[in-house]
DNA sequence: AATTCAATGTTGACAATGTCAACACCGATC
DNA sequence: GATCGGTGTTGACATTGTCAACATTGAATT
């Protein structure tokens, strides 16, 4: 069912992403495109059948890398009523994707401005549960918010998948996210709707 | 004496340096090895003789994008006495460098963990004005308060070199910039040292 | 059941690229 | 004036992304 042994492979589209996911998080960096097809036992063109290029492939990861994040992130605040409680975890939560998978984020944000629909409208949707997280905090200009906060979130996200943190390890580490986070809330609160 | 006629060129290293820092600015991307030789009238392979590979070359690059942060942080807070005003100062500038200079500041970060001695030393130096910039303001945990900082500008300018600020112009990106700055700077008021 | 055809995979070629080895030129030093 | 290390050139090679031409297959149509 999963592997034909002659000729057609079966599913070589998801084959492949499957492949890149996995080699971007054992190594680092994207396979070629030969050693790709390699991987997938196929010969160096097969891939084309079901990616028009290079970038049309990396595009295609980081497509499903954003649908992951959004995944991910919601279902780290399932259950959290508190907005504020509910905005401090997924932010953490999407600190913590970057770090457990630093290749894809880069690729991710490599690859976003590309001229493509589904890639767009997956990094929309990413980006819209972070705005709909702030604007349930109440504030003024969630917007602006957002980006403001973003800023903070991918910084360090961005940083930590870079391996730039500073060296430490354990519970320091998670302070250096907390201490992110909590500027990031604080901020929030200081731009709380004045009531009536 | 910039140009010599026959064979020997004269200064190619520096010409080397100089075209592709020009190259990242008006092309967003680095040449080839072989296209940079082109850009300096030399064959393609007497680039070897100044740096070993197309990385020795990258990290070459990152080292003078680094040094050029550094000054231009130096002199935007010149004159300013105020620890804040500096700081606010300083901030502003590392974000409008990335802005001026996009590609030079992500070749930065995508070398800035390579092994190389003055590479590591001129992060260093930049990092540690940062480091200085906040000491200046008495805060607790200095070292603590520059990685929360740095991840927050680092991210907006990141963004803003990706070209991933909201489609803003003038006064209002300029405000998105300060918003963000002035939370960093809330963010260092709320850990002032108590007063004996 | 035989035929057809679009989807999918293969083979072989090509230009561009980074790198290396071997050679050529040149200016400073003895 | 000969020498030699530094600098530049020529020519080669393996790897890579991509394209064109061809092969195989399974499913739909007859």
């Amino acid at each position: 069912m999963t592997t034909r042994k002659h000729y057609h492979h079966g599913d070589l589209r998801a084959a492949l992403l499957d492949e890149a996911l996995n080699s971007l998080n054992r190594d680092r960096e994207l396979p070629t495109w030969r050693a790709l097809a390699r991987a997938c036992a196929v010969s160096h063109t097969a891939p084309y059948r079901h990616f028009g290029n290079v970038e049309a492939l990396q595009i295609a990861i980081a497509t499903e890398c954003f649908n992951r994040l959004t995944q991910a992130v919601n279902a780290s605040v399932k259950g959290i009523n508190d907005p504020f409680a509910r905005l401090a975890r997924g932010l953490r939560a999407y600190v913590d994707f970057g770090r457990a998978h630093p290749s894809w984020y880069e690729l991710m944000f490599t690859q976003v401005k590309a001229d493509d629909e589904v890639l767009r409208a997956a990094s929309a949707t990413a980006y819209g549960t972070l705005v709909r997280g702030i604007a349930a905090c109440q504030i003024t200009d969630p917007e602006d918010a957002a980006f403001t906060l973003w800023c903070a979130v991918h910084g360090i996200t961005d940083l930590v998948a870079s391996e730039l943190e500073p060296p430490i390890t354990g519970r320091r580490r998670r302070a250096q996210t907390d201490d992110v986070i909590a500027m990031c809330v604080n901020y929030v609160r200081g731009r709380l709707r004045k009531k009536s």
